[in-house]
Formats: C-alpha cells, structure tokens, sequence
DNA sequence: CGTTGCATGTAAGGTGTTACATGATTAC
DNA sequence: GTAATCATGTAACACCTTACATGCAACG
C-alpha cells in the first residue's frame, strides 16, 4: 500500500471494470474492454492488464483469489478493495481530466490529398464508412445488453453516447466523399 | 538512405506537412501542427519534431538549409526531397490504414457513473460540451483560411469534418446530459 | 525586469506494444 | 488434426513525453 499518487490511466480502466463488483480475470477484463472501453477510450494490450493487475495489487488496490482449475491450469480472479474503490473514486473526483484525443489515420491521409490519386482517397473514405457502420452494428448489440441489467445505466448511457457517434461519423464521412468526389483530381492513376 | 521502411506515423506526419512545398523549421511544424493535425489526429512535442527531423534527414527524405539569423542563433530550415516525396506516397497508397482512436476521459468517468455522484458526471459533461465550442471555434478560424488558398482545398475539406465533427459532439454531450440528469443521484454529495 | 515568443536540441524515464514461452480444451 | 478459445506471464523494444540546457528579442 505504497502512496503511489501517479498510475497511468490503464490502472484506473482495470480498476473501473472491477468496480462493478464481480471477481474478474485478466482475460476476462480484456474481452470486457474489447466490448465496451475500446469504443469511446482503448482497449490495453492483455500483457498490459497483467502488468497493471501486478501493479494494483502490490498497491492493495485489488486482491487475487485462485481458481482451481485442474491442476497444472493456475487462473486467478480479481476483486476491487475499499482502497482500490476508494482511489478510484478519488482520480474521478480530483484528477485533472486530459483533453479528448481523436487519432484518424484515414483523415491524416485525406489532408495529404494532393500527394495521392482521387482514387485512393475515395475508396479510403468508402472503407471508413463502411468500418463505422460495423462498428455502430457492435455497439447497438452492446447496448441492448446493458439496457437489460440498471447495474449498467452509466455504460448505457455511454453507448447511447457511442451509436451516435457513429452515426454522424457515417454522415460526415458520405459528405467528405462528395466534397472530394467534386475536387480535381491532381494526379490521376497514380495509385496501384 | 538506408532501407528502414517501418517509420512511426509522426514520421509521415512531419513529411506531409513539408509536402506542401514550403520550406519550415521544427519550430514552425510544431505550430502548425497545433493548429491543423491536432484536431482530427495529433501534435507531437516539439522535442519529437527535432527527432524525426534528424532521421529523416539521415534517411534522406529531408534537406536542412541553414538560415544566418545573426551570428549565435542557428535556424534550419527544411525542405522535403523526391524521395520523401516518394516514401510518403508509398505510405499513403501502400501501408495498412490503422483504425481511428477516440480517447475520451470525461466519458470513461461517466462510464464509471457509479462510483463518484450525478454533480460531479454533470460538471464533467458541462465543462467537455464547452470545451467542443471552444474547439469548434477554433477549427472555423482555420477552415476559413484554409479556404482562401485553393493549395488547401485538402485541408479545409478535413476542416469541414472536424467542425462537423465537433458539432455532433456539442450535441451527444447535450444529450448525454439529459441522460444523466435523469438518472438516480447513486451517490449524492460524495464530491467536493 | 518578467513573461512570452522564437529557436534548437539532448537525456531520462514512463507507457505500452509485440514477440515469446507454455499448455489445456473445444469446435470444425 | 488444426484452429480457436481459454489462460498467464516475461522480456525486449518502440515510441513519445517531460525536464533540462541555452539564449536572444519584443512586449508590457
């Protein structure tokens, strides 16, 4: 229980899934974050949610129980202490909140538009699009789950938050392609 | 010129910002980053620029010019070549397109809605819907210069999706909000 | 006379990724 | 029988940040 102060935010992620109160695995915490943090924050790498239980642990943040499994398998499952909920609740409530950060690897491309064919951009613009139509789809199905227990009000209403994003992803990205499609095309065929 | 071929995007970043033929300094990259990369993908520290400057100078993507401010003051400007040229294009029409990211902080903390209390969720929300105006404002100043030279007809169609963009998040935390507020106060009074 | 802007770069350190090592169970 | 899922963890490495070092010019 070392008075640590500065964790990255993938311990307080970790963290905040344990918070709900159920006894989790590092693989169990990895397939949730898949499922829901990944679509408005990030999904940390599952060697990393094993490094950040270490940590928390040592911290008497969480505490470990094994699971006998048979006899070679060794599986442990977690579970949040009143520290660890009380740390968590402290980063929530004082922590300095960091900007959002939107990272588009497709845009970037867009705004380089002159070094590449109309092309190329076009069916960039198309993949994206269709990518966040599957992923508004992933979302919906989220949501109806959560709407079915009110333990997840909040995730609820986060994903509510998340399908709407999508959606005007999906408008904004069908706009771009019509500004684009009007632009010239300033070197034409020079995509494979 | 050696054959390195596994760049870190910031690498490309900083050679497109040099493809649109101006000759800049890290200083100036930094700056200009802030103000158009920023919105829809990332502005490295200035301190990265430096570094991914030297190597694309070893790699040979890039040209320094010295500039004699006066006699203490060393200012390099940079210039990218044909084979930077080259490699960008390589990278925009070849390389695998990584999914887009949103890191959002204040929606993890309302996704973990449970633990802190309604006031604090709706101060968050609050202060994130003002921080999408404030944005929005800024990207409306860029667009509108962006649109003054028809060599940024790329830029300021990226401009139009991050206003647009920026736009429906103003919404969804509106909405968000209503959400919230409608919600059972779990635990009332427990933030400062 | 202090802060902001201009201007460049190095060093140390944190954060996170992929690759590796290991092995059982289940489904096709 | 081979791929996917379950299951844990370590080690090496990439990437990027902050802190530091340095100094002039202009504004108030």
């Amino acid at each position: 229980m070392k008075d640590e102060r500065h964790l990255p935010t993938t311990a307080y992620a970790v963290l905040g899934l344990l918070s709900f109160g159920r006894e989790l695995s590092g693989y169990d915490l990895k397939k949730w974050a898949d499922n829901s943090l990944r679509y408005f924050f990030w999904s940390p790498a599952i060697s990393n949610i094993y490094g950040e239980l270490k940590r928390l642990e040592q911290l008497g943040y969480v505490v470990a129980r094994a699971v006998a499994q048979d006899d070679l398998r060794n599986k442990r499952v977690f579970r949040i202490t009143d520290d660890g909920r009380a740390a968590l609740l402290a980063w929530i409530d004082e922590a300095s909140v960091e900007p959002p950060v939107l990272k588009d690897h497709v845009l970037l491309r867009v705004w380089l538009g002159h070094v590449t064919s109309r092309e190329r951009l076009l069916a960039l613009v198309d993949d994206e699009e269709a990518s966040a139509r599957r992923v508004a789809e992933d979302v919906r199905r989220s949501l109806e789950l959560s709407r079915e227990d009110p333990a997840f009000a909040f995730p609820a209403a986060v994903e509510e938050w998340c399908l709407r994003y999508q959606q005007s992803r999906i408008e904004a990205f069908a706009e771009l392609r019509r500004t684009l499609a009007a632009l010239p095309d300033v070197n034409p065929g020079r995509s494979p």
